[in-house]
DNA sequence: TTAACATTGTGAATTTATTAACATTTTTCT
DNA sequence: AGAAAAATGTTAATAAATTCACAATGTTAA
């Protein structure tokens, strides 16, 4: 496979979804406007991501699901799982571990940070909660490669250098304030003021 | 101004917050390639987007922050102000409630709903919680033209329905399940699993 | 004063992403 | 059997987003 596209890499994450509901229903065959609808795009641009990854459904049966759920998870998933943690544990940090307590086996939280003493030695959804200047040794201790960053904006930089310097891979920044790292760690920002905004500008403008 | 494009609006929505931080530090001016390094994009970028709502910088002194900052403002707010409510006072909820809560001026958020009765009634950041039953009742009465939807998958199609019904016009969806909506209501959907998984991929490609 | 420099503004080129169009194939119906 | 229908796969066209390239111009320094 030569080279997938930004786009592609999220819409495939989005259709596995689907599907797994899909699956659960008991359902074995789906076509690309069932998937187009439920992500509200088009059937083409379902199939197209589908060619891209190289497979290939049947004509008039649609594609199986078992098979392109399969498939979509040799290409996103690594084969050995990712470790991640989260870095504040405040309502947002809390609202993500959460959400991924016990759900993939990939894709694992193996701990949480927070400096404040109060909660450093609690468990947050099975996961324990370390102090934040212990960042670096747990990180190698745990074999993480990801950081979900739920901290204060004020912080946001000085942990990220904290992620850094222990070897984090790969950042999830939820704080308001972007932040610099160096160009092998992959970063990825989200504000949540950025989509109200945008969802306000699109409303106003009818 | 004809037309500005989806990416635009989401940047001028971030160049304003770098700004706000510029002018809070008493900058009067910035250079297209200082906003370029904090917001992680080129120069080129920048001043196309300031180019697109009409703005112009000084030569040599680049743009005046103050200026710059109202413009986007009369471009991306509502002169009236928009009020917002937040479905599903979970942690993601609180923690969407509070980022907002005595920030912004234009955009408000005035009502939370949770179908806990013993949430209802208390206040989440000065924030009354209403009964999701009187979603309808209230977004009236409160003139809510904007919801957050942070409540779990499966009830995400129902509480869409009344919001829907309740006269809506935007809605950000922040559960795990795509909804439908009327196309006269604009929808902006956002899945953290994605970003993670968007992450992990990369990392996993170098 | 004049040359060197740094910056904005923008048309043109390029790249990326989406959509259209349609050939192909299987199934169903008559 | 043959026609009609419904789906995939894919090339080509189009649209959207970004970057390049550079003219214009104010600023600084010699």
């Amino acid at each position: 496979m030569k080279h997938l596209p930004h786009k592609t890499i999220e819409r495939l994450s989005q259709y596995r979804r689907a599907l797994l509901l899909c699956h659960a229903k008991g359902m074995s065959h789906i076509y690309s406007h069932e998937i187009a609808t439920i992500q509200h795009i088009t059937a083409v641009q379902v199939r197209r991501d589908i060619m891209l990854i190289g497979y290939t459904g049947t004509l008039r049966k649609g594609y199986n699901v078992r098979e392109l759920i399969d498939l979509i998870g040799q290409i996103i998933d690594s084969d050995e799982g990712i470790n991640v943690c989260v870095v504040g544990i405040g309502n947002l940090g809390r609202a993500i571990t959460n959400y991924f307590s016990g759900k993939r086996t990939k894709l694992s939280i193996v701990a949480v940070f927070d400096n404040d003493k109060s909660k450093v030695g609690k468990k947050y959804h099975g996961i324990e909660c370390y102090n934040v200047e212990d960042i670096g040794k747990v990180i190698k201790e745990k074999n993480i490669d990801i950081g979900i960053m739920t901290v204060p904006g004020e912080d946001a930089q000085k942990i990220t250098d904290l992620l850094v310097k222990a070897g984090i891979k790969g950042l999830l920044n939820y704080t308001p304030k972007p932040v610099n790292v160096p160009k092998e760690v992959y970063l990825e920002e989200y504000d949540m003021i950025t989509s109200l905004e945008k969802v306000a500008f699109f409303v106003k403008t009818h």
